[in-house]
DNA sequence: CGGTATCCGTTGAGATACTG
DNA sequence: CAGTATCTCAACGGATACCG
């Protein structure tokens, strides 16, 4: 058995912790959660997207969406017509995200109120 | 009964996408992650921290720092001795989002080939 | 419609020096 | 040892204008 195959056995945590954090980067952005929830439901055309997502300009939309689209999170499918109609979507990768963000979201909106109280009370210490 | 002290039901999803998103841009900076880990093993004193994370300068690992004891995700106690003594550890809200962080690890570790590749291709169609 | 290109202010983050 | 203060530069992100 060629041992050089075999996975890295996590030898040294600070591996794992860079992919993590790339990763955290990568969807910890401003927007891109919210556009992968927002296709969570199905395909979108980009103007859909603009208008579902309060606040966020044409030129982050474009930029996060490029993103996605480079790391395999969501495809995107140019129907040439006048107008042009552009529509995205999440590809499988983009939808195994989901289960990790729902969970993430679950948690964020369990402990919200600890967060904000730990915040109220280190505020008042200050 | 009082309709307006009900919790709203999530009528509109945004509600829920900003608490998520203001709770991974909170985690999901440089450093956070990667501290959260450290501490997972227990109480860790600042110049530990410092030594065992490479690459982070004394200033980002006082913000970091006080930004997760400022959510209540890290308690910070000082032993005034000279040289003065401070100690890290997670709290039992931090210690919470360990088991999130970790299925996010193992996502990005599942994954990371998947989005490598995905990057090689895009880049490669430019 | 679905973008680019450009300008510009705000924030993030490293380097360095100093302090109780 | 465990910070704080200051300087500096780069990256993020909004506004606006233009294009196929």
């Amino acid at each position: 058995m060629d041992v050089s195959t075999l996975p890295p056995p996590v030898t040294h945590e600070s591996d794992t912790c860079a992919v993590v954090r790339a990763i955290l980067a990568r969807v910890g952005d401003k927007w891109s959660i919210l556009i992968v929830r927002m296709l969570g439901d199905g395909s979108m055309r980009f103007s859909e997207l603009r208008r579902s997502i309060e606040g966020i300009s044409q030129r982050m939309l474009t930029l996060t969406l490029r993103n996605l689209e480079r790391d395999g999170l969501v495809e995107r499918t140019v129907t040439p017509t006048t107008p042009p109609r552009v529509d995205y979507e999440l590809t499988d990768l983009g939808r195994s995200l989901q289960s990790i963000t729902e969970a993430f979201g679950r948690w964020a909106v369990t402990h919200r109120d600890q967060i904000e109280n730990a915040r109220i009370r280190f505020d008042a210490r200050q």
